[in-house]
DNA sequence: CCGTGACGCTTTAAGCATAAAGGAACGGCG
DNA sequence: CGCCGTTCCTTTATGCTTAAAGCGTCACGG
């Protein structure tokens, strides 16, 4: 990075500080989320008795009237698809998803909500917008648009390392 | 708050628009934490055939020599103390920590690192820290120093509604 | 046609996570 | 001392999660 010299490390203790800055923002990003995660969670089992990887994949197939196949949910929710079986069949034994074959690919299914899916969905989702508005309400607007900002160069560069580090395609 | 009116909502519009990038944050911040998350579960798996909350719970012994009770420890991780009962367990058959009874309260156990656990924890910190700065490497500084405010100031505004929403003190 | 490899999904085993119930010990109060 | 509420921890039942193995299907190249 420095143009004078191509010492692969010329100042330790400022890449050790920075190091241990980077650390702490990350365990304090996962603490805000795991904060802010487990009282959704919370809120969603007392209030409406549902779990919130079940309430994660109704929000999914709700903006896909269409529905979407098991994998594509497996990608949206960065869940394994095995995961997704389990909490689509209970889902559906719920009668709030159905999972049909797939027209075109005999081997995928597409998962939809039911009407009560979707009645039930729209409820709770207009809830969850109120629990998260009120986390971030003492937030001023312009922290929000900064933070939103940021994030996205963090998600952005975490992609491209993560690609990178399996293929480096 | 306003003192001109004591009307709840006079401008319906923006309130809206705030509540939905809220939402998006929300959204955003959650898929950030997954990815990286994600992605250091796989690498401690892979490298080290260890999970991701037994490095966690061995990252909270390392800082403190005397040990930790087993409710500590779940209020450290933000976990119930039934898990941290079951992680304990796994990481003492492995023998990288010991659960010995304290001295001072019979109904409460003291959880230390062995010294073969000390030094795996901190073989493992080394290269997870490299990790972590790798993912924020592309980062600005000023960026790094910017999120840390503003997610402290999320940390705390959560805190103070979770606080409030379940006793008022 | 028939392989062959890739894809979509399920199943399994193991581990993580919670809530709720219960046992054991603590601390106070009468 | 005996009681009572609290705290610490474990247990149970249920559900989430992953990795890995396996089955069926697809698409393509012989």
């Amino acid at each position: 990075m420095t143009d004078q010299t191509m010492t692969p490390v010329t100042d330790y203790e400022t890449a050790a500080e920075r190091c241990k800055a980077e650390l702490r923002l990350w365990l304090r990003l996962l603490s805000c989320t795991n904060l802010i995660e487990n009282a959704v969670r919370a809120r969603l089992r007392e209030t409406f008795d549902v779990t919130l990887p079940q309430f994660d994949l109704m929000a999914a197939l709700e903006r896909e009237p269409d529905g979407l196949t098991m994998g594509e949910l497996s990608r949206r929710l960065m869940v394994s698809s095995g995961n997704v079986t389990g909490v689509t069949e209970r889902l559906v034994a719920e009668g709030l998803v159905v999972r049909e074959p797939s027209p075109s690919d005999r081997r995928a299914f597409l998962v939809k909500l039911t009407p009560a899916g979707r009645r039930a969905f729209l409820a709770m989702a207009m809830v969850h917008e109120g629990w998260i508005a009120d986390f971030f309400d003492d937030l001023p607007g312009e922290d929000v648009e900064a933070l939103m900002a940021l994030l996205a160069k963090v998600k952005r560069a975490v992609h491209a390392k993560t690609r990178n580090g399996k293929e480096t395609a």
